[in-house]
DNA sequence: TTGTATGCGTTATCAA
DNA sequence: TTGATAACGCATACAA
């Protein structure tokens, strides 16, 4: 990529066609309230629009001190739980005047600090990192030293998942949600469960597991860990998972199988079908985070209903609002149990 | 939001730490390839690293008079269509130090030329816009303009979709893939189509349409306008309109229906399901995209497959490659036919 | 209310 | 090779 020219129009340019100070132009343009008489604003405002003038934002973020953007870290923009956080996100922040820069880390839980530094550099006023902690010291360590510094710069730094770092978290009820879950689907009658886990040091994955191991013991249902598949938080994942699950146990030890995910469930619905087994009559399924581009497929899911635009917007929110803020503050959304046809009814 | 103090680490910072002067820190951290001897670039590559220097990209932009930031402009990122595209993106910049702004417009055509305007203000070196063309002149008047002041000014602008702009363009063979839909079809031993065309408005829908019109009028097949009916480009837009379709028309009137995109043909299903009929023992049902997400709805769609990640690199290489240009040039992406278990086999 | 002048952090031009 | 200094475009403290 090599350098263009950049012919803009200068606050300059406008302030001469104007006839005005650069000071008035300013002021009229994008100065705080009421202190240019309405002839010359009138002239300036004409000015700038003859001449499609638009503010230099570097140039004002330097004069500032500040600019008016905002990153947002995902693990996968191409996943439908971040794109729906990062729709959230852009609609929480429609028409406040920011501009949200993306970085997609692809599931590299250290590209998470790159971003952080690039951002930085940037200036940026605020990242939301949107993805799942990772039960990883070293990365934790580098993340929490960078959030440091770029807080030591006057950034703001927001979570979503949990609330492992001491900054504003939207905090995402996973455990509380696959208790439910494990609840009602003890009630269903279901009492043989396997688990695909996803990967073990994601803790999102790790508390939808544990949660659901929680929900089966208190209802006085054993969870076999030999019943617990580990593997990724995909689609693939999920097929691969119920593969092995399928393969390790013998036919009608099993009556119901829980993805940590949607996507994983899709994929372990395949894998099902694939194994000639009909769900849920051979099998129940359920998966967690309702995401609405799947609630279509057939069987219908049964999962958990996390509201992500909403968390999306709550964690904008969280940074629209860290002005006040004295020390870190939490948002829990809780997750809503959705019974749908992947499990068997009452 | 109010302001924040920022305590940044600036290069005059690092260059008093190693006793050296502004311009050599500058050339030995970022300036171009040797200029600073091997001791002084030593202690200035020191002094940053201790005092966690991140040059400030404003300042830089301001110098130099130009950005590393690209923006992306989408109807809807949490749409599959588009979020595959950001992820296309994003992976092509990777590495790239460009760091890629996001826009969604939330179907608002008129909002994509606020978010160039919004753009050009950050003096970010390109814009994608990622959304089809409309068929809607005085918002097209309106973007052109508008992409004029931002290309005078220096800046890039890529276009995916439709040839509707004079600028670099990845245009999606919508027409082609739609005909190639059709032929399939009719060689299936399909004749009685109808049609879910999303908004007419819209080149996309509309080239997908004329295309599939195409591809049967050469079988020697008539698609009766009375059976396209349009509807919004999402889930619940070809819910409705196949509900309306299935009111309009007799019992075995049609025999296949084409959604303009798989989203729309997820909803055209769920309404056949609720109609009572099966897919595709009663009636075939095809759509366009090949959504990944989707890939493994039951039974499984057939449909015009776009490699959509590798629509959004070719766009970024538009973008990264666009220095040489000497005329709007143009990248053509095909689809290809699936032929999956939502129609009939031979 | 308006104008003048300074500084923001960096790159690049010019001397040394 | 290194250093001093002038831009870059804007906001703002201060002066008028």
């Amino acid at each position: 990529m090599a350098e263009q020219p950049r012919g803009s129009v200068t606050l300059m340019d406008v302030a001469a066609r104007a006839g005005v100070s650069l000071a008035t132009a300013s002021r009229a343009l994008n100065g705080s309230t009421r202190k240019v008489g309405d002839d010359l604003r009138e002239r300036v405002l004409d000015a700038a629009r003859s001449l499609n003038y638009a503010p230099n934002a570097q140039a004002q973020a330097m004069a500032r001190g500040r600019t008016n953007v905002v990153g947002l870290v995902v693990h996968d923009i191409a996943d439908p739980y971040f794109s729906s956080i990062a729709a959230g996100v852009m609609e929480a922040a429609e028409g406040q005047h920011v501009l949200v820069t993306l970085g997609s880390t692809l599931r590299r839980p250290d590209r998470e600090v790159d971003y952080l530094v690039a951002m930085r550099g940037q200036r940026s006023r605020a990242v939301i990192l949107a993805g799942s902690r990772m039960d990883d010291s070293s990365v934790a360590d580098a993340l929490r030293r960078e959030i440091d510094i770029f807080e030591s710069d006057g950034g703001i730094v927001v979570a979503i998942s949990q609330k492992q770092l001491p900054v504003d978290t939207v905090v995402i009820e996973n455990r509380l949600g696959a208790r439910d879950l494990a609840s009602s689907l003890v009630d269903l009658g279901y009492r043989r469960f396997g688990v695909l886990a996803g990967p073990d040091a994601m803790l999102t994955a790790r508390d939808r597991v544990h949660g659901f191991r929680e929900g089966l013991g208190r209802a006085g249902v054993d969870l076999d860990s030999a019943y617990v598949v580990h593997g990724a938080f995909t689609r693939d994942g999920g097929h691969q998972a119920m593969g092995t699950l399928l393969g390790a146990v013998g036919a009608g030890e099993l009556d119901c199988v829980f993805a940590v995910n949607d996507v994983m469930a899709v994929g372990a619905m395949v894998a099902c079908r694939e194994a000639g087994l009909t769900v849920p009559q051979d099998l129940g399924l359920a998966g967690f985070d309702d995401i609405s581009t799947l609630r279509d497929i057939n069987p219908a899911l049964t999962t958990v209903r996390l509201p992500l635009e909403k968390v999306g917007a709550t964690a904008f929110e969280l940074v629209a609002s860290a002005a006040d803020r004295t020390k870190p503050r939490t948002r829990r959304i809780k997750g809503e149990v959705v019974l749908r046809q992947s499990t068997r009814s009452t």
